[in-house]
RNA sequence: GCGGGCAUAGUGUAGUCUGGUUAUCACAUAGGCUUGCCAAGCCUAUAACCCGGGUUCAAAUCCCGGUGCCCGCACCA
């Protein structure tokens, strides 16, 4: 479906819309429907039971949603989230100030402060690329943090986080400390992440407030093992730097043994291959439409050491889109907050050297995954429109319908009772004919619909007995009312990874 | 942030160029009748010109500003 259709579905139905929509939306802001914070929790709850899954010493931790001004000039947060566009005042074409700057400057501009740009394009006697004018609109000083004062006087500086990783590494000491004093020591995040995009784009790829889930991992440089065996023969689309440098722009596929074979360490593949999993085996997308798309050295961030973008073919939005990754970030992170705190932040685990643990940062981006999934999972079957999420994932997991309102009413409520009292997000509805009701039930995702009819109320063979009719195939079967909490029950619990 | 395009019931739309009756149609939603396992039929109801200003006897229609959305550039999870 197109961008605007596949929107305009999801607002219809409620599972999203503008925030403030009366007063005419707010650029990148968006409120979840019913239907849509049903999803996302249950996204939430499928990320956790994976991740949170590979290893007994991966933990979640719940942080609050501000970091003091010291951590984020400690983290490099604030001088490097600058708006670093030049705009010809002439023309009005945009460029950025490091392409402009290339010949006399071919470090790139990194570190450098907006007004040191500024001064060096004015120095530099740069002129318009596009139509030669010398009138160009200078950098500004522009952070994309969302700066909050706190205190009666506002007068302590903080700021939203723009990233949730932040909160886990301010975490390690106190993780530490409370846990095994032992690594490797897993500490996962979802959480609110707020960055002022000039650009807003996209529904859901393009946020001022979004939520990510994410994972670090601190490990021993030395050693960080992994089950790896289990992952070793996973055939893995992906993209090599090296091969798009030589034009490729088609992943290929590569066990998980070839990449560790090629150089990339096997912590780092491992988590890389339980990454898809989680994409092609619990979130369901089809795995021809997913790649690994490794960062050059010029396109990562310089703390990477190893960078491959998890991307889905998305065609609402007209291609691959980053939809998670897997970040090595080394000791980068626990050594600049070791400077900026003052405090030691290296580990010595008994008996052995003192070091600074390294970082593998899994990242995942929940509202994108939400649209990944409406846009990979939603479509039209000839005059029906059904949205195949897993079961596990549904907003709603089960219709319960009366064939006749008036007569199988009564029965179908109390079963709805029921099934809601054994946890399942049982919904009646009696509105429209049988077929519309389903039509309805499969537009929202619905894995279940159950018919209460005669049969179910009568005295006959059939007594105590409800249809049960299945989304994909449309296939029903007849099951006593009573079977089915635990007939649905194990259809929506959140598959785990498979380790040993 | 720049350039281009767009904005009419819940959704999709006609009408805008060329200002002038009660703003078109379909689907959806709600109620009734009927039917009774895959969006059936009939009747009824609810419901819209993005916001603000201007021109005019008169603005959905023309002009200006704002906001939002889409595409490209730039940026980015």
């Amino acid at each position: 479906m197109k961008i605007d259709e596949l929107y305009a579905l999801l607002r219809r139905r409620g599972v999203l819309w503008p925030t403030a929509e009366i007063y005419g939306g707010l650029q990148g802001l968006y409120d979840y429907g019913p239907l849509g914070a049903a999803l996302k929790r249950n996204v939430e709850n499928a990320w956790s039971a994976w991740f949170l899954g590979l290893s007994p010493d991966y933990h979640r931790i719940e942080p609050a949603e501000f970091l003091p001004e010291a951590t984020v000039r400690a983290s490099g947060h604030l001088e490097n989230f600058t708006d670093t566009e030049v705009t010809c005042e002439s023309c009005g074409a945009s460029f950025r100030a490091d392409t402009l700057l290339e010949k006399i400057r071919p470090e790139g501009i990194d570190g450098l402060s907006a007004s040191d740009v500024a001064a060096l394009v004015r120095t530099s006697g740069a002129k318009c690329p596009s139509c030669g004018s010398s009138s160009l609109k200078l950098p500004r000083a522009f952070n994309m943090m969302l700066g909050v004062g706190l205190g009666v006087a506002g007068g302590e500086k903080a700021y939203l986080q723009p990233e949730t990783a932040q909160a886990s590494y301010l975490a390690f000491a106190r993780m530490w400390d409370v846990g095994r004093r032992a690594l490797p020591l897993g500490i996962g995040v979802i959480g609110r992440a707020y960055r002022n995009e000039i650009a807003p784009r996209q529904v859901l790829f393009r946020m001022r407030a979004f939520t990510q889930a994410e994972l670090q991992v601190f490990f021993d440089p030395a050693g960080f093992p992994v089950p790896f065996a289990t992952v070793a023969a996973e055939p893995l689309p992906v993209l090599r730097a090296s091969a798009r440098e030589s034009g490729a722009t088609e992943a290929e596929t590569r066990r998980a043994s070839e990449l560790v074979a090629a150089g990339i360490p096997e912590f780092y593949v491992y988590h890389l291959a339980q990454m898809f999993r989680f994409l092609r085996d619990v979130l369901g997308y089809p795995a021809e439409r997913l790649r690994f798309l490794e960062k050059s050295e010029k396109e990562r961030a310089f703390y990477n050491r190893i960078q491959f973008d998890a991307e889905a073919r998305i065609d609402s939005l007209g291609g691959f889109r980053e939809v998670g990754a897997v970040h090595y970030r080394g000791d980068y992170d626990l050594t600049r907050h070791a400077a900026g705190s003052g405090r030691e932040l290296a580990v010595t685990p008994t008996g052995g050297a003192t070091f600074v643990p390294h970082v593998l940062e899994l990242t995942f981006g929940v509202d994108r995954n939400v649209w990944a999934l409406a846009d990979l999972h939603l479509a039209r079957d000839g005059e029906r429109t059904v949205w195949k999420l897993p079961a596990f994932l549904a907003p709603i997991e089960v219709g319960v319908l009366p064939l006749i309102g008036k007569e199988h009413g009564a029965f179908a409520e109390a079963l709805t009772a029921t099934l809601l009292g054994r946890g399942l997000a049982a919904r009646y509805d009696e509105a429209g004919s049988i077929g519309r009701r389903y039509a309805r039930m499969d537009e929202a995702g619905t894995p279940f619909c159950v018919t209460v009819d005669g049969g179910t109320v009568g005295d006959g063979p059939e007594h105590g007995t409800v249809t049960l009719r299945l989304r994909d195939s449309r296939a029903q079967e007849r099951v006593p009312a009573e079977a089915l909490p635990a007939r649905l029950e194990a259809a929506v619990r959140p598959p785990r990874p498979a380790v040993p």
